[in-house]
DNA sequence: CAATTTCATATCCATATCGATATATGATTG
DNA sequence: CAATCATATATCGATATGGATATGAAATTG
């Protein structure tokens, strides 16, 4: 079996750097394709093919205005990752904890000892 | 060009869904690969083959313990993840609050309405 | 040292990209 | 309706899987 499709889910569609910068982008305003390509440097189709990954895990959608397509963010679909990574968070907190408290009394003892 | 390697960020590392499952379980304690094993249901060389990506991107460190190689949790490798999503929170938190304030509206015209 | 336990690595296969290029679709304009 | 603008899709090539299986390597045991 090959790796899951970036499809899968929003985990999945958001590993590409590309696609994380669309959605950096999309998430001051909403943007046509044409103003992402040019943000992005990258050539129309990929930014297509990038908006496609993320229509179908939910994280943009699009609205029809002439002949452009104008992309909006749709955060809700990030939520997934934040909760799991966030659960993970005091991990990371309680050893800089630690590490305070370590200075704390280094410079403690400088003071008193 | 192909995909990016899945050893070329926590980002890619962690959009594979066992590599989750194992990074999980290792938030509780630290663990040989047997039991990592025997929790996931995989064959061994899988897993094996999961830490060292883990371990490539800094998010498993191992120890040697006689004939077997304990695996524990490094939480840092997983900070650039939550910063990045965590950029985004306000905004799903915006929408909530406004549906919340709507919810308010709606109530309050049903009781003096 | 031979046998066993524990883990890592090497191959093979099927698949899903990502970027490049060419082309098709849809709306707007003259 | 023909021409043009703005996007989407199709195809190709190179590569990086993830799971399956076989094999290596290191440490422990008898």
């Amino acid at each position: 079996m090959a790796r899951a499709a970036t499809t899968a889910d929003a985990f999945n569609a958001v590993a590409e750097p590309r696609r994380r910068e669309i959605l950096d982008a999309l998430s001051q305003a909403e943007r046509p394709v044409n103003e992402l390509v040019e943000l992005l440097g990258l050539a129309q189709p990929h930014v297509s093919r990038h908006l496609r990954v993320l229509r179908e895990v939910g994280a943009v959608v699009v609205r029809d205005k002439g002949r452009q397509r104008v992309y909006r963010l749709n955060p809700q679909a990030l939520k997934p990752i934040h909760d799991w990574v966030s659960s993970y968070q005091h991990l990371w907190e309680e050893r800089l904890e630690l590490l305070e408290d370590v200075l704390a009394d280094l410079k403690d003892e400088e003071t008193h000892g």
